[in-house]
RNA sequence: CGGGGUGUAGCGCAGCCCGGUUAGCGCACCUGGUUUGGGACCAGGGGGUCGUGUGUUCGAAUCACACCACCCCGACCA
């Protein structure tokens, strides 16, 4: 097989980077850390949103669509969140262009905006100030809405899906009455996310809390999902922010309670991003491209005649209709690939870099011994089926992929996943890759120094797992429970 | 923002050091034919402001200066 992209052991980044373009599924623009999400990649996309959008739904949430544009003020209402996103902004500042016999147009001075206006980064700010008008009393709450929403963050260095200037998202933003109901909320949208992970992306992840350096810029806390990559970074696939009452205080939204009494509402928001496609890139696939998990695939299943001429295709097309019937029956995605312009061998090739999960061949020979060929991508192997029950079978196979996957990655992620008590231990294992559980002091100093000698973050403070207390490896002072460590992408 | 790299056909590159016919090669594309169980083969064909600007020169893809863009590696972040 002709190597078309870079192997994952030579260089994980250039593989990474090989495989999102030449899978099709996105490329660089004509605008710098902008990408073009073509349509192999905003399928995938769509089928998450699909996923999760339903998710959102069941669980009580209603879907709304706020402004890009936030006039600057806002930002700044809330100290911390500027304090996070100002070095990161987009900024308008006038809405007309006028035509130039040098520079083709230039921006018309006369058409400077009173006040500027800031593409949003997230949409607290805006949203916040559009909530003081929709709440005034006790039974206006809990407000449960979500947006599906592009955002821009002008960062420094940017990498298709992982972290792009402009990104697709959506963000959450509730009100409650109280403290504890909308602690219940962050809680219940982070074990949304680890459902959709593990059950969607087959992506196992580790729901915890950010330190307090690590926290969203004007959260009181940050929950997060972390998963391990195969090369054994850690990213960042969702988070869930419990916001106290500082947005409630910075735009001034005041319900009126059962006493009636004035009290500020409690908020939450939450997100993930079209970073999930990085995630899902770097969890399953291998050097012969994209592995994409049943549930997200966009086709499930491909079927690629085998003939030499446009009778033996015609007499294909009739032996497998019916299976197509029975398999689209049972809600698979199915792709003939007729296409005489191609040779099979390029077929198998071209979907395997897509990721297509089960591909079957079909040539005369099975049509003979009523058969097919199936090959599942995930471990690549092939096997010759009767067609009787052909539909079942594959029913099963895909499930069998979606359950493989996850199983794959959990074990990696366990192989790669270590406890270590002393900082000379840990020093070593960080150069090796994959999760640290140590102990930690719970001071942003030990936190940082570990950061600047190891280039180790603090992924999150784990929900669960092992809650023994300890003595931190670099200080030697009481720790309540280990922490997960990690070179974070 | 520091470091490195790259801009030549749709894509990937050579040519540049040492200036000189009509700027090449592979893939892709078009036509015809033979093929088709792991990226086919033969023959013919089309496609270029060599990133931009200025300069040096009889002559610039090639030399000089400036600029622009993008990519990669770090620091910052979803």
């Amino acid at each position: 097989m002709a190597d078309i992209l870079t192997k994952r052991a030579d260089d994980h980044a250039q593989w990474y980077n090989d495989l999102v373009l030449k899978a099709d599924m996105a490329e660089h623009s004509a605008v710098r850390g902008c990408m073009v999400i073509k349509p192999h990649g905003y399928a995938i996309w769509e089928k998450m949103q699909r996923a999760l959008d339903g998710m959102f739904k069941e669980t009580g949430h209603v879907n709304a669509y706020f402004p890009l544009f936030i006039p600057k003020s806002y930002l700044a209402k809330e100290a911390s969140h500027v304090e996070g996103f100002a070095k990161e902004c987009a900024v308008v500042t006038h809405y007309r262009l006028k035509s130039d016999p040098v520079h083709g147009v230039v921006v018309d001075p006369e058409a400077k905006l009173e006040e500027e206006l800031i593409v949003r980064p997230t949409s607290e700010t805006i949203i916040w100030n559009t909530y003081r008008g929709w709440i005034k009393s006790y039974r206006d709450l809990p407000l449960l809405i979500n947006q599906w929403a592009n955002v821009v963050r002008w960062e420094m260095r940017t990498r298709l899906f992982l972290r792009t200037a402009e990104f697709l998202w959506q963000e959450g933003h509730t009100a409650h009455a109280t403290r504890q109901e909308a602690i219940e909320e962050t809680e219940r949208m982070l074990e949304v996310y680890r459902r959709f992970a593990e059950e969607w992306l087959a992506m196992p992840v580790i729901k915890g809390v950010k330190t307090a350096s690590e926290r969203f810029a004007g959260a009181e806390e940050t929950y997060c999902i972390e998963a391990m990559m195969q090369d054994g970074k850690a990213l960042q696939a969702g988070t869930s922010h419990f916001l106290g009452q500082n947005f409630a205080k910075a735009f001034d939204v005041l319900f009126t309670n059962k006493e009636n009494k004035q009290e500020h509402v409690w908020a939450t928001s939450w997100g993930v991003s079209t970073r999930l496609m990085g995630a899902l890139i770097m969890t399953h696939s291998d050097d012969n491209g994209l592995v994409l998990p049943p549930k997200l695939a966009p086709v499930q299943v491909v079927i690629v005649p085998i003939a030499k001429n446009a009778e033996q295709l015609g007499a294909i097309s009739a032996f497998v209709a019916p299976m197509i019937a029975a398999m689209r029956a049972k809600g698979i995605t199915v792709k003939f690939d007729d296409d005489d312009t191609k040779k099979p061998g390029w077929k198998f090739a071209e979907h395997e870099l897509k990721g297509v999960p089960v591909r079957i061949a079909v040539g005369p020979r099975d049509m003979e011994n009523s058969t097919v060929e199936v090959a599942r991508r995930d471990t690549l192997e092939k096997q010759v089926m009767q067609t009787t029950d052909l539909a079942e079978k594959v029913d099963h196979l895909l499930a069998n992929i979606q359950d493989n996957l996850y199983q794959k990655a959990l074990a990696m992620r366990e192989r790669y996943t270590r406890a270590v008590d002393t900082y000379e231990e840990f020093k070593a294992a960080i150069e090796q890759g994959g999760f640290i559980l140590a102990h930690w002091d719970g001071t942003a100093e030990t936190e940082e120094r570990i950061k600047d000698e190891t280039r180790a973050t603090i992924r999150c403070i784990p929900l669960d797992g092992d809650v023994s207390p300890g003595a931190c490896m670099v200080t030697g002072r009481p720790s309540n429970r280990r922490v997960l460590f990690a070179r974070a992408y």
